[in-house]
DNA sequence: CGAACCATTGACGGGGCTCAAATTGTGTGG
DNA sequence: CCACACAATTTGAGCCCCGTCAATGGTTCG
């Protein structure tokens, strides 16, 4: 029903029947310091997309980069037998399309799990004009390595913590997401099935059932089938565990902050 | 001991008593085509890193990227409790240090594994060469994007194959990789201890080690400590295993090629 | 209103982590 | 060059997390 999302789109203006964004725009919504540059004129056309409906496929020629101003998606990798693998869900102010400029086409596809509506950066455009405007350049590299970075850290998580972890950095992560968005951080539907979230964080559906069941009944969250409400975010951030553990490096000087105090004894000590 | 290890820097020159590479030899080493740019002049200076030294470290100030001539490193990331995450154990040709651009810091850290010859890409001076030289800066994004999707490629075998299968894996991409040095792909050392591999594919060096030994026992590899021959490279290929699955996607028609034929019946089965 | 799809829960087993010890390799100082 | 300390690797035993199989009820949508 998606009851909770919203049907404005703040950024965005009508001409010719559709909406279009500036630049300035298009920066607000990646989170970026606004650029400065002449051409006000300069706009990127808007797109919608329903939901099921596939923003762009494996192996489809690459031209473009996705803005999400609104909606959810998933992206995902097909393997040799037909498997999804998600990699991401994309919403609000993220950029999808970055693998296609290797090889020149998309190695993912992009799913919208609701009605979306993306901005549409033609790469060649976008190019072109970072050629003679430094700060879009940049921006254009910033963005890129954020993505690089952002996945660097799910390498990470994905490597070293359990499935308990997984899932409660998940929830915190989407209730960061979702206030960003000015939505509530305490209180949000999934747009995602159970699976997805499975094979998102390299679990199966049933465990992550079973640790939504089990955080609802230590109290840490409260869940009704998508719907989440988050009690004791704390106690989400602070679950840990180290199944690879023993990885501990030998320059224990290291950490920045062995700040780290008591955890959460997990849930199995329940 | 590094036996191994040709002594030999193909590209680079000697000037004022440091190698130096231009353009076109940089290009050749990340694999690219090269760039005809005019200014043949044009050098990038070389670093040697020994054995255990660091090309970078986290929060660092980012300028400068790095792309590897010879020599082997491993990447990483430290958790909160100083735990170390191996991201990826680059190699010649291989860039390193793109995750700075964003914030301006490096996010991760590059520590050598043998004595290496790494080339100096000042990241200012490349995009302000980029934007006078459409290739070079094609070449950016370009490399950029690969990384981005070997990172992908990195999720998906992290969330959805077995500890058998990502053995199997890493040896056979170690081989190819060994095999386009000019190395043997049948033949080699590896460069990092059971621990970093463990942590690089999201397990313990007890089960990577059992895992060789398994391999090696049913005649797929060789092993002796860090010398690995390589005896069945199909074998090792097919080696498959989807412990989330059930992962199928509805839609069959999708594998490109359902040509996956019947695959190696797994270790247990033996 | 029925047919998928989705979520929950239980029972069970095994893959891989933990703990432990023995062996061998590696580096450093005398 | 050798001896010693330490790191790396191997292997075993045990067990627990989480994947697998299965059944039920709820939800959605044509």
């Amino acid at each position: 029903m998606l009851s909770t999302q919203p049907v404005s789109h703040e950024a965005g203006r009508q001409r010719q029947g559709r909406l279009w964004s500036n630049l300035k725009e298009v920066c607000d919504l990646l989170h970026l310091p606004p650029i400065s540059i002449n051409s006000e004129e300069l706009l990127f056309q808007h797109v919608q997309f329903k939901t099921g409906q596939r923003v762009h496929t494996i192996g489809q020629p690459f031209d473009m980069l996705y803005v999400v101003n609104s909606g959810f998606l998933k992206t995902v990798l097909i393997d040799e037998f037909g498997n999804e693998q998600v990699l991401a869900f994309p919403m609000k102010g993220d950029l999808m399309g970055v693998d296609g400029i290797h090889n020149k086409t998309y190695s993912s596809e992009a799913v919208a799990l609701s009605d979306c509506d993306l901005v549409l950066l033609p790469f060649k455009k976008l190019t072109t004009l970072g050629r003679t405007h430094v700060e879009l350049e940049n921006m254009m590299y910033g963005v890129m390595s954020r993505e690089l970075v952002r996945e660097q850290a799910m390498i990470g998580m994905l490597g070293a913590l359990s499935a308990e972890a997984r899932v409660a950095r998940f929830l915190v992560t989407l209730s960061d997401r979702f206030s960003q968005m000015g939505y509530s951080s305490k209180l949000f539907n999934l747009r995602m099935t159970r699976h997805e979230i499975g094979s998102y964080l390299g679990l199966t559906l049933e465990t992550v059932s079973r640790t939504l069941s089990a955080f609802n009944e230590i109290g840490l969250i409260s869940v009704d089938q998508r719907t989440i409400g988050i009690k004791d975010v704390d106690a989400l951030k602070s679950l840990r565990r180290l199944p690879p553990s023993r990885t501990r490096s030998k320059l224990p000087a290291r950490a920045k902050a062995a700040a780290a105090e008591a955890q959460v004894p997990l849930l199995a000590t329940l």
